[in-house]
DNA sequence: GAAAATAATTGAGTTCGTTCATTTTTGAAG
DNA sequence: CTTCAAAAATGAACGAACTCAATTATTTTC
């Protein structure tokens, strides 16, 4: 029963985050103009307001599909840990980090993060800080099913740890996008270090 | 030998600095034109723009001199910390927390933070940066000094931990002037929280 | 002290995100 | 099939950040 208008509404929609998300990808963010994307998804500047709130916006919806893809690949790590404390954290670290830079550049996470900070109000700004909370859960998650599994001390709050380890690595993160020079490796080289102690004070004695 | 033209410029530095510090935490960053600063200011629009590469930069130094004076503060508390390492760490954060909405509104705070995130590269950006690595060496600094007072474990990886710390404060402190319903208590209330663990493990047994 | 050289100021013009009155398309009713 | 109402699309117009060629002010030189 979808009628003509649902369809080409969705149409549309994908339209849109197609081209956005070619043209921010290939050019950056900044080089595009609104124009642009209307231009090559076949739909005129007015429309596409009709679909999303602003620019930061759709940036947003398509930086929120890549951040919902990776939170559902930690689910793997987190259902079946490592008895390493250590390894564990760095293989959750790992999923997150390393797909980060396959559909998106550096400068539209940069945006991305800035806008979530700066109008946190829009749609699929709400949605991006939604799916922040999911990933600083899952990392709660992994803390407690090591100490579940009697990998980890039972005695220590799961929370604050999970979410002091998760607040390290969304800032490493952000230091990561910011800095054009930093690389993965040297990402996982800073975050393993800041780690190690949360590890070790974790383990099983 | 102040030249004239040196005094003028000095002048018209400040004047500019102090009309936007006034407009911005009265009316908003958001609301404020680069031609109501330059009005209140008495110079030009072209003039302002001598002076600071974007409406942004000049919202980045007037941060930049809140976050100075924060940094210096820091100092007392490093110099002469508490024996207890909660409350060690507790006092400095108060320093860094209690002051922060004495000059500067939320909405000024969120867009200075995205800003630095988006625009890492103009002068004011890379200073607070500076300022945001220092704030972390204070950190740093601390747990040091709690280590060579013999308060704190002198087993354990002071940089790491005190990276991990100040990330975590850093991202709390986003949260924070994120969220306008969040209060200072709260904000103390939640770090206190994710530092317990921490100040447990580092505290000499 | 006048003239030349250097530095700084100026504001009208350009660009781009965003809005909104008008037009067009779709779906329902008779 | 025609008519009507509701929904959606459209692009010209608006506003604000930023630029730059022309002008004005200061310093240096002779």
């Amino acid at each position: 029963m979808a009628g003509l208008r649902e369809r080409q509404k969705a149409d549309r929609t994908l339209r849109i985050l197609e081209a956005a998300s070619r043209l921010f990808r290939e050019q950056g963010y900044g080089a595009i103009r609104i124009e642009d994307i209307a231009h090559l998804a076949e739909v005129s500047v007015g429309t596409l307001y009709n679909y999303f709130t602003n620019k930061g916006d759709l940036l947003l919806a398509i930086v929120s599909m890549e951040v919902e893809e990776v939170l559902e690949s930690g689910k793997t790590i987190v259902a079946n840990p490592p008895a390493d404390i250590a390894r564990a954290l760095g293989d959750l670290l790992g999923i997150y980090f390393d797909h980060s830079l396959y559909y998106l550049s550096k400068e539209m996470w940069r945006t991305a993060m800035a806008i979530s900070i700066e109008a946190p109000g829009t749609p699929f700004s709400a949605r991006y800080t939604e799916l922040d909370s999911l990933l600083a859960a899952q990392v709660c998650d992994l803390i407690r099913e090591l100490q579940r599994k009697g990998y980890a001390r039972t005695d220590i709050d799961a929370d604050a740890v999970g979410q002091l380890l998760f607040n390290n690595l969304n800032q490493m993160f952000t230091e990561f996008v910011k800095v054009e020079a930093m690389s993965l490796s040297d990402l996982h080289t800073a975050t393993a270090r800041q780690n190690a102690p949360i590890a070790e004070f974790l383990t099983r004695r």
